[in-house]
DNA sequence: AGAAAGGCATA
DNA sequence: GTATGCCTTTCTG
């Protein structure tokens, strides 16, 4: 059976879209700022295919024009699919150079796609003795599978699996792979836009396939049928029989097999490198290098598919994600990260090492000894919990040789555990040995805990790569897969899935701990010495060096100290709340003539204008349901009382939910106060995000909401709250870098900036500035900064398009340099594919080229709001480390406590109060020099709001 | 139980 | 129009 001729159809656009979606949760983005992820996981599926498989003949297939068939059909078909994105786009003529040095042929048919150009060929290669390889996830294919033809479809989680006449009867309850048209056509299929009958999923399909066979057998027995059912098929039969042609795939595309032509054949090696070196592709070129070299051996599909249908090993893997799965892995619904090629990752078990536990005294000792020896240990610390505040010790992994590592488990006994740290106190707090981590401040906070003040120079990999690529995500096993092609032990493996029945490290046998504590350490290491050579470029090791991880430390110390609160004076709000809630919602519903759910958008847009009929046409929102947003409820306020209530109960409700009654559960029992956890490496732009909870999100602007504010209260009465904000600091910055006198001159002046603005584009004197010339100029200083439209400004002010345009217009004369400088930050984001802050941080901006206008209109915004936002950002970290530092070496009992973009909360010991105001003010207002002056305004009080 | 959608709080 | 995180409802496995 072997030595029979076999041909791999590879459906492209099919690989293309899956490996696209791979990587969506971390694009690869080269350096010159171009999305590759399409390219790269294409190309590591049918390298894969080559690799493993080693066909004789192959040929790649891809649409042209789609089908005007079946859009003359049906015009609908595929119309709903979105907007292919711009990845792919430009994927797709690199592909086919690749291919072409590749000396793989093409296959492409102008007016067909790819599926009926495989159908065709497969069937004529099966009359010629073939056994033929269709190459897709995509289940529509299943229909063509016979004796001779198979789906050879990649599986989640990396291996693939064949689908002979077996597999298909199995999967989709079928006698003949030819009723998986029928199928089809019965329960649609909304990627392709095959309506299919009305009612009819997977299930139904299922049921009618096995009962009567076909489409055309269910149709003419519908009087079989009962109920709501029998009527909706009965009225949809054309459709029915539209749907089933739709998906049926066509056999008589003018295309021709001829078997020389499909021939594998020695690719242009040096081409190929070039292609991948352009697109930095470096371990493909190893792929590429291993795939067509002659000595690998190949488990081929053939073996697998033997007539008896054994499950193969892949099969009993996926089995076991379900019965059914056909549309897990379909590329079009799937937006899991999800590995392309796993089965060529290294894992533990392939990758030779050396892990080893060290468990008794003596042996102790003497990795100490070792330990204390070294220059440079990557550790990690394996704990009861993710919250480091009540996280106990289990072990510490460490490593300093790649392959090799050591794990010390840690008795559960609190004060053994305590002995035990004590003997590694030497190392954490020794100050000429670094320390290498994946996300330190996580490892340091627990250490805290045991009273170790780790020391030394950092390394830490997550933050390493927020700066080398900061829209990627940076968990470990992303890291580990994207730089070293490694797959990690998942941690599901050793405590199960997340969720109520997690287990806890504790419980793992020790063996199993050490494999995947070392090997967390081990990875981390490798991490290190791979991005250590990346940093060097631009400013980015100074920023690593000078700010973040700096400032790890410092957040570290933030988190730990937490803020009082005061949950009495909560517990009073929530009670005033839930009064005035239930009043409004008395109210409501009289106003509506009907009890219903209020917080629902569903069916308070039914009863505002279905039933109520408020509006002649109601706005709707993507999904089809009315939109119930505040603005365009607000519209409407004034005509309809309802509406007013409805959006007091939103606001108090949202209060009640999201913050008065929330933040008291959020109190760390053990200290008593509200510790958040701030996320150094999530903001694209470099700044700092909170969560659990988020305390940079505290209300302010309603007089209700501010209440909220006065629950955060200092530590006891020797302390008083003082928060300290920068003033307009965004607007500052972008003055100083687009020079625009102008605006600096005003703030030199310590002039009132909106008011300045107001009086010079509105051409009227200081003093005869109307409040209302003085609020739309400050819409305007806001919406520069994030690339105002008149759309957006009219929107957020009463004047009118027309107007907001003239206004906009305006401002940019007064403001000449301003508007210069916006344009040369979009020219500069073309030419390099990003932007960067004052301190060098980047932003890569991969749509900045785009032809679509609303991508790429994005992208500008970005461009000009990225380089503001971040260096606001760098300035108040710079800020954060110089106070802190001066807060340590002078012993101050005074704590930092938040942070919130352009604002710092300290817990001020009252004797040091004075000394605090200046020491604030002095270095916030000079961690950057700019041309301009920063100004920070300093207040004191007994709680948050009185600080303000 | 988890994801998606709609909505909304901050800078 | 920029950047986030979290609430409730509703859908789906």
């Amino acid at each position: 059976m072997s030595d029979q001729k076999r041909l791999f159809l590879v459906d492209a656009y099919a690989l293309i879209f899956r490996g696209y979606y791979a990587f969506i949760k971390n694009p690869r983005i080269n350096s010159k700022g171009v999305d590759t992820s399409a390219i790269m996981g294409f190309m590591n599926s049918l390298l894969d295919v080559i690799k493993r498989e080693r066909p004789d003949h192959l040929a790649v297939c891809f649409d042209k024009g789609g089908s005007a068939d079946r859009v003359e059909m049906f015009e609908a078909y595929k119309a709903n699919r979105d907007a292919t994105p711009e990845a792919i786009k430009i994927a797709v003529p690199y592909i086919q150079d690749i291919l072409k040095a590749m000396h793989i042929p093409i296959m492409v048919k102008e007016g067909f796609e790819a599926d009926d150009v495989i159908g065709t060929l497969s069937k004529q290669a099966e009359k010629e003795g073939y056994k033929t390889f269709m190459v897709t996830p995509d289940k529509d294919f299943a229909q063509l599978v016979s004796e001779n033809i198979f789906m050879y479809r990649p599986v989640f989680g990396g291996g693939y699996e064949t689908w002979g006449i077996p597999e298909v009867q199995k999967k989709f309850e079928v006698t003949d792979p030819l009723q998986v048209i029928d199928f089809l056509g019965m329960m649609g299929d909304s990627s392709d836009n095959i309506p299919g009958l009305p009612g009819v999923g997977e299930k139904t399909a299922k049921k009618f396939l096995a009962q009567y066979g076909s489409m055309e057998n269910l149709l003419a027995n519908t009087h079989e049928l009962k109920g709501k059912m029998k009527e909706k098929i009965e009225a949809a039969k054309e459709l029915g029989m539209l749907s089933k042609k739709l998906a049926t795939i066509m056999l008589d595309v003018p295309v021709e097999f001829h078997a020389e032509n499909f021939e594998m054949s020695h690719p242009d090696i040096p081409k190929v490198t070039e292609i991948f070196q352009e697109l930095e592709f470096r371990r493909l070129i190893d792929n590429f290098t291993k795939a067509f070299s002659v000595e690998a051996t190949a488990e081929t599909a053939t073996q697998e598919t033997s007539s008896e249908a054994k499950a193969t090993p892949q099969e009993t893997k996926s089995a076991g994600a379900g019965q059914f799965s056909l549309f897990g892995a379909d590329p079009s619904s799937s937006k899991e990260a999800e590995p392309v090629s796993e089965f060529t990752r290294k894992t533990t078990k392939t990758s030779s090492h050396f892990y080893q536990s060290v468990a008794s005294g003596m042996a102790t000792k003497l990795f100490v000894k070792n330990l204390m020896n070294q220059t440079s240990v990557c550790f990690d610390t394996e704990t009861t919990s993710l919250n480091p505040l009540v996280a106990e010790l289990v072990g510490i992994a460490f490593s300093w040789e790649v392959g090799k590592g050591f794990y010390l488990p840690f008795p559960e006994n609190r004060e053994e555990a305590q002995e035990l740290i004590e003997q590694l106190r030497p190392f954490f707090e020794s100050e000429n040995i670094e320390k290498i981590g994946q996300n330190l401040k996580y490892d340091i906070k627990v250490l805290a805990k045991y009273n170790i003040d780790v020391k030394g120079k950092f390394f830490d990999t997550m933050l390493a790569h927020y700066l080398i690529n900061p829209d990627m995500r940076h968990s470990m096993d992303v890291l580990a897969e994207t730089y070293l092609n490694y797959t990690p032990i998942p941690i599901e493996a050793l405590i199960g899935k997340k969720g109520k029945n997690q287990g806890n490290m504790r419980d793992v046998p020790l063996e199993k701990q050490t494999e995947y504590a070392v090997e967390d350490a081990d990875i981390t290491l490798q991490l290190k010495e791979h991005f250590e050579k990346e940093l060097g470029e631009a400013n980015t090791q100074k920023l690593f060096d000078d700010i973040e991880i700096p400032l790890l430390r410092v957040l570290a110390a933030m988190e730990l100290e937490g803020i009082n609160l005061d949950k009495d004076f909560l517990n009073s709000l929530s009670e005033q709340l839930t009064i005035d809630i239930k009043a409004l919602e008395t109210i409501i519903y009289t106003e509506a003539g009907e009890e219903f759910n209020i917080a629902s958008p569903k069916q308070l847009g039914d009863i505002l204008f279905d039933k109520m009929k408020l509006v002649d046409k109601p706005k709707k929102t993507k999904t089809g349901q009315y939109a119930t947003s505040e603005d365009i409820l607000s519209y409407l306020a004034k005509d309809h009382e309802i509406i007013q209530h409805i959006l007091d109960f939103r606001g108090l409700s949202k209060l009640k939910s999201t913050y008065v009654d929330a933040l008291p559960n959020q109190v760390e029992p053990s200290t008593g106060r509200v510790h958040t956890d701030y996320m150094q490496t999530v903001a694209a732009t470099g700044r700092l995000s909170s969560n659990n909870p988020n305390l940079q999100n505290i209300p302010i602007r309603t007089e209700r909401g501010r209440q909220v504010r006065k629950a955060f209260i200092p530590r006891n009465e020797d302390y008083t709250l003082l928060a300290a904000d920068y003033s307009q600091i965004e607007l500052r910055i972008i003055a100083a870098l687009s020079k625009e006198e102008t605006m600096i001159e005003a703030f030199k002046n310590g002039e009132d900036i909106h008011a300045s603005t107001a009086s010079k584009v509105f051409n009227v004197p200081l003093e005869a500035v109307t409040r209302e010339q003085r609020g739309n100029a400050k819409t305007v200083n806001f919406g520069i900064i994030y690339g105002v439209s008149a759309f957006g400004l009219s929107n957020q002010t009463d004047l009118s398009r027309g107007e907001a345009k003239e206004l906009i217009d305006t401002y940019y004369e007064t403001y000449p340099k301003l508007r210069a400088y916006m344009s040369e930050l979009v020219d500069f984001a073309r030419d390099n594919g990003y932007v960067q802050t004052v301190l060098g941080r980047r932003r890569y901006l991969k749509d900045i080229n785009s032809r679509n206008a609303v991508v790429r209109g994005a992208a500008e915004r970005n461009a000009v709001n990225a380089p503001i936002q971040g260096s606001a950002a760098d300035i108040i970290k710079i800020a954060m480390i110089n106070i802190y530092n001066k807060l340590e070496a002078g012993n101050y009992k005074t704590k930092m406590l938040l942070q919130v973009h352009d604002e710092l909360v300290f817990d001020v010991y009252k004797p040091e109060l004075k000394d605090m105001k200046t020491l604030i003010k002095t270095e916030m207002e000079n961690a950057f020099t700019l041309d301009v002056p920063l100004d920070v305004e300093v207040g004191v009080g007994a709680d948050w709001l009185e600080a303000h």
